[in-house]
DNA sequence: ATAAATGGTCTGATTCCAAGACCTTTTAGA
DNA sequence: TCTAAAAGGTCTTGGAATCAGACCATTTAT
């Protein structure tokens, strides 16, 4: 890539930093949450404190973001003991429009962090058969027992949490791990109750689930790398086809 | 899971936000770009002006991350007519004791780091060959046949890092690609690359990385994952083993 | 009836940062 | 040699975003 005369610098230094505020952000985050499932119509957001806190931001910071939330008919807030904002039951045609430009300018980015972490969680899943440790296969055992115990729904989510983070330990990387989280954090599946919680499409999905998590400890344990990292690969595509189906759900309403 | 006292919201909405100021962001970037080799030791970084209207940043700002970028060492800065911000050049000249020392310290979490490297690194060579574009291809060619052409140390680095490049660029995914310069930024900051060769091993080894260079870029052109991802992991190895020689020379460690 | 939990409002302090004006230093070029 | 240009260094001003609270208003569980 020839340097260019004139035009600035190139490579990372080139490209102006993206201003956003973190109300921006906030905004962001939620709007995305509620297009993708995770708060239902007519559900309710957590209280404007904890949410505050979870997001180690100033209480007015959230009251900003959602209020421009409610401006664009998405939520709507009621006061009160039991009160809180909630999802609008119906959508006015300014918010399906905002919604749509939001997750527009947000599905390149989202898929695309999405298929990073289906590639590392193949190459996680290839390091553990490559580093395992005897106490790590007796860890696996143990979690896929639990996970077949899990009656199904948060507990079964539970237990797939456990077991995926028992493969990432497996592999003995730290750096490799601490990045997997930052991604699933960023797309929102680390606890993915809100994708599963689909009756209709929920228990295929957790037999196809299960049916992968036990060749994959299977693989992981006899340390048939290739093997793990391939099925650590398709498995974690489930994730992708959850959220392509909630997008695409959010897309044609 | 009945009221979550402790856990808070999960999902996306679980996570804080990244509290990075903008001079921070700048910052990273100075030095992902001087750690990938963008500038070189002794190059000169654009003034101080002329970054803030690239970045769309106020001067100050930029003066903030390039101060702190000075008082790490990383940077020197000139007054006058050809002044400007200088990448210094002792910082990776010194080939004494000390730096030895200071490799040895961060022993533990550079090979950790390296490692994680060696695997992203197959991953995003896998990639690459299932989603490069004809361009990329073209691309890669040039690269590799820049890379040949290369004679000394630095021009050799830095084709190489610009192959490097390619690849990840090929691969497609801007996750991937901003996950492996933030470990390369990582290593290359800790130990930096001109320690690592030394006179007697350099040439076998600049061989055997061309030889390894020819290989992956044929099989990504033909789209040879399987290939493509193995080479690439032996390929990446090579940086380990150079770390490791560079501490067993430096004798008791 | 009371207390608790929630959204709504206001204030003051703080931090970050954009936009300049101006100074000092150095040197390329007339 | 001399001068003006180009760079870093230093200030000020002002605005915007944010945070940390306290307090108010409203609803409802108990």
């Amino acid at each position: 890539m020839g340097k260019s005369k004139e035009g600035g610098p190139e490579g990372a230094l080139g490209v102006p930093l993206a201003a956003m505020s973190r109300a921006d952000e906030i905004a962001d985050r939620l709007i995305t949450a509620i297009a993708v499932g995770e708060y239902l119509p007519g559900a309710r957001l957590p209280s404007e404190r904890d949410l505050a806190q979870s997001l180690q931001v100033g209480r007015m910071t959230v009251r900003a973001a959602i209020g421009r939330l409610v401006e664009q008919g998405l939520l709507s807030t009621q006061r009160g003991r039991a009160g809180g904002s909630f999802v609008r039951e119906q959508w006015t045609a300014a918010s399906n429009a905002s919604v749509q430009r939001t997750l527009a300018s947000r599905w390149e980015s989202l898929r695309d962090t999405c298929e990073a972490m289906v590639h590392l969680y193949g190459t996680i899943a290839r390091a553990a058969a490559e580093n395992r440790t005897d106490a790590d296969a007796v860890v696996l055992q143990e979690r896929l027992e639990a996970y077949r115990m899990a009656e199904s729904g948060s507990a079964s989510q539970k237990a797939d949490a456990l077991l995926h983070m028992a493969i990432a330990e497996a592999a003995h990387n730290l750096t490799l791990t601490r990045i997997l989280l930052e991604l699933e954090a960023q797309i929102g599946l680390g606890a993915p109750a809100h994708l599963w919680g689909f009756p209709e499409g929920m228990r295929e999905m957790e037999l196809r689930a299960l049916a992968d998590h036990e060749r994959l400890v299977d693989a992981i344990c006899a340390r048939r790398q290739a093997e793990a990292g391939t099925i650590g690969l398709t498995h974690a595509r489930i994730d992708i086809e959850l959220l392509e189906a909630a997008l695409n759900r959010a897309g044609s309403i």
